[in-house]
DNA sequence: AACTATTGATAAAC
DNA sequence: TGTTTATCAATAGTT
């Protein structure tokens, strides 16, 4: 039906192909509306192209999902159950891997124990005492960084208050020639005398 | 295209009906079939006639089920309903409930506890010390359950040794008076003195 | 995208 | 339902 015949097989030109493929498509959807008025028949088409551009007819009386149910009544075949089944399984393995860490970690909280025989009781203490011992390392860790902490907040002070006083006795000489303002010197004195400053290593109190 | 032209609108004489819809419906599958060699395309067809008979092609390239998939990506209407969409929910939060378990568990064993601040490391602490003495608890149970089973068992045995005792000497006094055959009395006297028995209380020992 | 020669589909009849 | 055939519709190749 056109210039020449052509044979039913793959049209190498690719242009020559989309546009068949533009042609038939729109072919297939009017003969599709037209079986569905004429016949009273419901039809469900989905094309996708090459492209991956989909096209669709739905018979207006119907829908797409009410055509697949009927499909799967009709031919048995079942079309998202497998993808259910295969969800389902996930679910129930997921389930049963959570249940195990449930008891395994009311196991180590203690509870239900009472089900325990004495081998495995070891194997929990063993588990435990291990747990115990890294936290301890890690509140050593802990520990020992904000006493380091501390040590160099002390030598910042220390050093600042030493800074302070020399600015202090410096500008009291100054104050003593010139006759200035006694504000300022006012002011320092009424400051503490080891004030906290913002230690210099920013990442140091990041988690602590 | 045929003797005549055709409005398109329901056909009212049934058989009429009928005729044309199995030559109409063969027509569109053929096209189906002829789209999908000719442009490589992927088809799905469904048709339900009025009497309910069912036709359908699809592309041998492809299943309708994965169709169906790429519809739902491409258009984003559901297809597979509510139900999927509680299952796929299902396992989001399972998943999630299983990394949080899976996290607490490693730290409770000791594991990447450099990610925790101070407070969590006390929390988890005592959440293992409780956990300790949970275990120390219920070894302790047992411990003594073996003694009071090792305590019940030592009785046992003094009592029937007593009884066996008192047995020997009973038949020891019949045999002088009978002439019996000493076979009995040598049997007994080799048996060890206090030889082992079940104890009474068969669930005393069943899970230590 | 529009044109048109030609094939293909099909309505009516059997 | 299958075949035939006259006719219309779809479309391949061209512009």
């Amino acid at each position: 039906m056109g210039r020449g015949k052509i044979e039913i097989k793959r049209i190498e030109n690719s242009s020559n192909r989309q546009v068949t493929y533009s042609k038939r498509k729109n072919g297939i959807l009017k003969k599709a509306k037209e079986i569905t008025v004429l016949c009273d028949a419901q039809v469900s088409l989905i094309i996708f192209a090459a492209s991956g551009k989909m096209h669709e007819y739905i018979s207006p009386s119907t829908t797409l999902i009410d055509i697949l149910e009927r499909y799967h009544k009709t031919s048995g075949k079942r079309l998202w159950d497998a993808k259910h089944e295969d969800l389902n399984s996930e679910i129930d393995r997921l389930k049963k891997e959570n249940d195990s860490m449930q008891i395994e970690l009311r196991h180590l909280k203690g509870e239900d124990v009472n089900t325990l025989n004495y081998k495995e009781l070891m194997a929990l203490e063993d588990a435990l005492e291990c747990g115990v011992a890294g936290i301890r390392e890690r509140q050593m860790e802990i520990h020992s960084a904000h006493r380091r902490n501390g040590k160099i907040l002390e030598e910042e002070n220390r050093e600042l208050n030493f800074i302070l006083q020399q600015r202090l006795a410096m500008e009291g000489a100054r104050e003593m020639e010139n006759g200035f303002d006694e504000s300022v010197r006012e002011f320092h004195s009424q400051m503490p005398f080891a004030f906290r400053v913002q230690p210099m290593q920013p990442n140091l109190h990041e988690r602590m």
